[in-house]
DNA sequence: CTCTACTTGATTTTT
DNA sequence: TCAAGTAGAG
């Protein structure tokens, strides 16, 4: 929800039956027959908008007008009177998506779209519902949301009162078992048996439920609860599952692919009564699976919702041919889709292109300065991406840019309600607000410093735990005893009565004017200010965007629960610059020109992914440079490095099986200039001469074998460039490595001993072609062409 | 209680 | 490499 809480809603909104057949509900279907939102939609988007009764699956490929159906077959819900805007229920994934949904809406039919109160993420609607209920679940209706950090800290309470050491089994891990359950919809007590133990030797299980205990006493929720409380209310209470029913007569979930089970079973038993629900989604671009997504949930939705209307949204309106036929050439690697074939009918276009570069140094400066090419071009800047798969390759790109003088600004990364300087100030308020919000209080006790440590802090839990009373209570009372030595003892008083004074200032002042003074008093603002660290003028400039915001809201209760849902930076800033960010940051979005750095084996397909989830772990990792791919309108530009610094090592690395998955015909291999201003022998200099590329066929193990060849080229001239004491002359090894490798299979067996120039003495322990995985004595295990060790022996 | 020196370990991230 | 989080001194 982009707006307060405090929207007006009909009185009538969960027992009046819509007139379907009333007067005013048949004047607009009258009007329906020259609908204008209809006109510009191509047949099926058509038909995915009309077919409005059952059960409907839209798989929309990249780029297919997946949002403009959604949005229209709104307004033709509307329009023609089969709904009003209150009985429909949209549902999206991010803030961001049901605002531009409410504004598109806007847009097609008016501002009609304002009723349109169940359209929101998961989570907003999950709490709205949650809030009319909340005695059913054990909350009351006030109950505050928990960001991750409370979630942590709670996590924290609970294994130290389960006397469970935090070293041996870290409270991370507790909270990702326990996200995992809530993902799955499963509450404590329907954990599977086998796993309730995997966690501090068997007590996994009890934890969860002590933690859920341990929610309900501070009357809060996280953010899997938002969606497990409404599952079990409606299981437990299945007349009010009924009232959603007969409320929602239909219903629509954007980005299908990315839900996880729970969201999933709380679609299903909403629309187990009317079945009209349409979901769109591109099993294609299911990136999330990490994090709970179950692909299997599109994949499945024909079985689960029989007689389903399915409808392919095939034809992309966003790139060129090439791009296009380079991404779905791509993607049709995979095995687990339900498979569609994107098409255009603009131009081929520019060929993909991929470039080489010595290492990632080189890539970024290669990227660099084609931008500046570009801009030179007048090419806009706001129209250039660059998409890395990971967000430590970000530092080196940014460094090369700033360098050069190429504006760019970095999406993703904080979200502004997470910054350390918003939670805290956010803690104050909601200890004003709510003195029993233990984790608030303990996050800013000592926050800044008054001299209120552990010890201190300890004194406080064992005192409310005893007592059962919360901390600020336990607080109270001790600071009438001798327990605490006179200075802690001085500051916590202190504490407790300027929180006093703020509570009672709050009664008459607006919050905006209380959380001023709140952030003055406390010294909080003060801190900030002496700070000397580069980022303390930002986090000052964001207090105040904090207050500033919060003239907006009634009270200081809706701000709070705006804030813990949907507060965003307010991205104001116009400049022209490119936009640098994560691959899966960029989903939903599109640029003219896109950069993808990395394509290399290990860090994209990331070696992590293979090894948590093999083939399924694969795929996610293809569907994510599909996604890449297709987020380019006209220009898409591959780079990969021979040798990565990775945890500070480097290691040699060979181009991603991602780019032996391209199509030759749409692909360009580019050759990077040399390198004159490094002083190095020029990557391509022999290169160049013996023109490889120049054949037919890239894909070959020939051109594997050119890669390889690449690599040792650039390795040996970049390393002796840096004077790092190669004894051999480059030229020399090229020879011999060119001899190595021109044999078709490797030379060497599985348990030999290798040299590495760079790593040293290691054993081969697999092979994969020219690629051997080899544990180095000192490196550790590291995946290494065959021609960059020599055989011991 | 706080500050500094050291160990440790390291994707992707919305709500 | 480098950032975050912990252990021990002041």
């Amino acid at each position: 929800m982009n707006q307060p809480e405090s929207r007006p809603e009909p009185q009538d909104d969960l027992t009046h039956e819509p007139a379907s057949g009333s007067l005013s509900a048949r004047a607009r279907a009258a009007v329906a027959p020259q609908s204008p939102y209809l006109s510009g939609l191509n047949p099926e988007q058509r038909a995915a908008v009309e077919a409005t009764e059952g059960p409907v699956l839209v798989l929309a490929g990249a780029g297919t007008g997946k949002t403009r159906v959604l949005t229209t077959r709104i307004a033709h819900l509307i329009a023609t009177g089969k709904a009003r805007p209150f009985d429909i229920l949209a549902v999206t994934f991010t803030n961001k998506a049901a605002r531009e949904m409410r504004e598109r809406v806007a847009s097609l039919i008016g501002p009609v779209a304002e009723g349109m109160q169940w359209l929101g993420t998961f989570h907003s609607i999950g709490t709205k519902i949650l809030r009319r209920h909340a005695e059913l679940v054990g909350l009351r209706s006030d109950f505050t949301i928990l960001g991750t950090d409370d979630q942590l800290r709670l996590m924290k309470q609970v294994l130290e009162a389960e006397g469970i050491d935090e070293k041996r089994w870290p409270a991370r891990q507790l909270a990702s078992l326990i996200d995992g359950w809530k993902n799955r919809g499963l509450g404590p007590a329907q954990i599977p048996g086998g796993e309730a133990g995997a966690f501090a030797n068997g007590k996994g299980g009890k934890l969860y439920t002590a933690y859920q205990d341990r929610l309900k006493v501070l009357n809060a929720a996280d953010f899997g609860d938002l969606l497990l409380e409404c599952l079990r209310l409606w299981r437990e209470h299945p007349d009010i599952l009924q009232q959603y029913q007969d409320r929602f007569r239909y219903m629509l979930v954007d980005e299908y692919q990315d839900t996880n089970v729970a969201q999933y079973l709380w679609l299903r038993l909403l629309a187990q009564a009317r079945k009209n629900l349409c979901c769109v989604g591109d099993d294609d671009q299911s990136i999330y699976g990490w994090r709970g997504a179950e692909v299997d949930n599109i994949l499945r939705f024909e079985h689960d919702f029989p007689g389903a209307t399915v409808v392919r949204l095939e034809r992309n309106y966003r790139s060129t041919g090439h791009i296009l036929a380079a991404a779905s050439f791509l993607i049709a690697k995979n095995q687990g889709r339900l498979g569609k074939t994107l098409r255009t009918e603009d131009e081929p276009g520019e060929k993909v292109t991929i470039t080489g570069a010595w290492d990632s140094e080189d890539e970024a400066r290669l990227i660099g300065e084609e931008i500046e090419a570009l801009h030179s071009k007048r090419h806009p800047l706001s129209e250039i991406a660059i998409l890395v798969r990971i967000s430590a390759q970000m530092r080196e790109i940014e460094d090369r840019l700033a360098n050069v003088g190429v504006p760019y600004r970095v999406i993703g990364g904080l979200r502004f309600y997470e910054r350390a300087e918003i939670r805290d100030a956010l803690a104050y308020l909601r200890v004003v607000n709510q003195p029993a919000d233990d984790l608030a209080f303990e996050r800013i006790v000592n926050v800044p410093k008054r001299g209120l440590g552990d010890a201190t802090i300890q004194v406080l839990h064992n005192h409310a735990r005893a007592a059962r009373v919360p901390l600020t209570e336990a607080a109270r009372f001790i600071v009438e005893t001798d327990e605490l030595k006179p200075k802690p003892r001085g500051a916590l008083r202190d504490l407790l009565i300027s929180f006093g004074r703020w509570a009672k200032l709050s009664e008459t002042m607006t919050q905006s004017e209380v959380a001023q003074i709140v952030l003055e008093e406390s010294g909080y603002t003060d801190m900030w200010q002496k700070d000397k660290s580069a980022d303390a003028a930002g986090r000052l400039e964001n207090l105040k965007e904090l207050v500033r915001s919060m003239e907006e809201f009634p009270d200081l209760q809706s701000f709070l629960e705006h804030v813990s849902l949907v507060m965003e930076a307010n991205e104001t800033d116009t400049t022209e610059r490119v936009s640098l960010m994560t691959l899966h940051a960029a989903k939903g979005l599109e640029f003219n020109t896109v950069f993808l750095p990395g394509w290399e084996e290990g860090l994209f397909p990331n070696q992590r992914a293979l090894d948590e989830s093999g083939r399924a772990g694969l795929e996610e990792e293809r569907r994510l440079a599909h996604v890449g791919l297709t987020r380019a309108r006209r220009m898409a530009k591959i780079y990969f490095a021979s040798n990565r610094r990775i945890h500070g090592l480097w290691n040699s690395t060979v181009p991603s099986r991602f780019v032996d998955d391209l199509p030759e015909a749409s692909v360009e291999i580019v050759e990077a200039p040399a390198n004159f201003s490094q002083g190095g022998f020029g990557g391509g200099s022999r290169f160049d001469r013996m023109a490889p590329f120049s054949g037919s066929s890239y894909q070959t193990p020939g051109w594997q074998r050119a890669q390889a060849h690449r690599a040792n080229t650039a390795s040996g001239s970049g390393y002796s460039a840096r004077g790092s004491g190669d004894r051999r002359s480059p030229m020399l090894i090229e020879g011999e490595l060119v001899a190595k490798s021109t044999g078709a299979a490797s030379a060497f067996s599985v348990g030999a001993r290798v040299l590495h120039s760079k790593f040293g003495p290691g054993t081969v322990e697999a092979i994969d072609g020219n690629k051997l995985t080899v544990e180095f004595d000192k490196a550790g295990r590291k995946m290494v062409l065959d021609s960059f060790v020599e055989q011991l022996g």
